[in-house]
DNA sequence: CAAGATATCTATGCGGCGTTAAGATAAAGT
DNA sequence: ACTTTATCTTAACGCCGCATAGATATCTTG
């Protein structure tokens, strides 16, 4: 799924270690996986002495904001691709959904530090936040192409929040053994996420 | 929302201290947050030893275990309570997905556990699977009176399980700051979790 | 009731954590 | 060349989860 570089300079001063370490972050992230991501990891993965990332990063803390960072922005790509190869606008929908879920399953840790960090400071990034050209506007778009009403935003906002619940909720339920048995059943795994958007009727008011 | 017992008793021998380790555990993840839920900081609460609860859970982990286990309990009398109290069976479902919403926001440290401790083991609790008389079964009865087909279980199990996400998914969301001028606009909180789930369009294949 | 067995708790210690303070070293500015 | 500044290291503090060994209270059996 990603190719996050390996750090190689080990000279006193290192060039670009905030980068670096944002790296390592994310290679132990996905490696070892949320437990293991200590600040002192993340240092010794990087090759640097414990203290060294406080000069790059207030405390841990902003450290694993910049690597949220990174996160949102691969999210938004992927949703873009799956609105680019969406067969039709009615479809397209729940091809968000399935590439959002799709997301979260291939990179469980990073969608989990992304939602942790959100959670500490009760706001998700400003990409998505109603707004032009981010996440969150690439659902209303489509749902507005779809047949919403775009002069009635209130409602709008509530189907495009709608919709990013739901997938947000099937994205942290599926990984559950409890399931195993469902996708089984619907024929592999994206088929089942086909499905259960499907029982989500997710539709704006008509125009 | 919540009257969890001090516990008094200094003898030597404590009496019931697993009893009194998750209730102390509750008080400090009510009063302080998940993150200030260190098992030391338990045992300190209930006046015992730091290596006291080693004799009664077998690591920090089991005694979260325990502490989501109330939670669910906590969590399946608030769904009987809201079944029991909704107007009629078609509205039964988005009621049962507003007291879902309403005790994650009441009880937001303990959702975090019920689910962390969850996806520990990537499974929910038997609670929670297929069967009679448990929460699961509890929203699936409804959609069944609601019209659903008792004999299409495949049918019946997708839109549970869907069911299930959107509100869990509406539940981790409903914190952040950017709903709270949507919240406005729908008159409430509460009218914002029912507009939410009015634009799920929950519901099983009909009979 | 006495005495040994058992359950329960305390004391101590290990290594790892996040963070801070003080000192070393390299690069940049004058 | 010399100073200044940015960057990194070393060392230390108080927390943490957890393991071990020893103390103390209750239970069991005579």
């Amino acid at each position: 799924m990603s190719d996050i570089p390996a750090t190689d300079a080990r000279r006193y001063h290192h060039g670009d270690l905030s980068r670096a370490l944002i790296d390592a972050a994310r290679r132990l992230l996905e490696a070892e996986g949320q437990s293991a991501l200590s600040l002192r990891a993340v240092a010794r993965e990087a090759g640097v002495s414990p203290a060294a990332p406080y000069h790059h990063f207030k405390d841990k803390g902003e450290l694993l904001d910049a690597v949220a960072q990174e996160g949102w922005t691969l999210l938004d790509a992927a949703l873009v691709k799956a609105k680019a190869e969406a067969p039709d606008i009615h479809q397209a929908l729940t091809e968000l959904g399935v590439a959002y879920v799709c997301f979260a399953r291939d990179n469980p840790a990073l969608y989990r530090v992304m939602y942790d960090t959100a959670r500490e400071k009760e706001a998700l990034p400003e990409r998505m936040q109603n707004g032009e050209d981010n996440s969150y506007s690439k659902v209303r778009d489509v749902l507005i192409e779809a047949g919403g009403d775009p002069n009635d935003s209130l409602d709008l906002e509530l189907a495009t929040s709608a919709a990013w619940c739901s997938a947000h909720g099937l994205a942290e339920m599926a990984g559950f053994k409890q399931f195993d048995h469902l996708k089984d059943a619907c024929g592999g795994e994206t088929a089942f996420f086909r499905a259960i958007f499907n029982h989500m009727g997710l539709a704006p008011r008509r125009r």
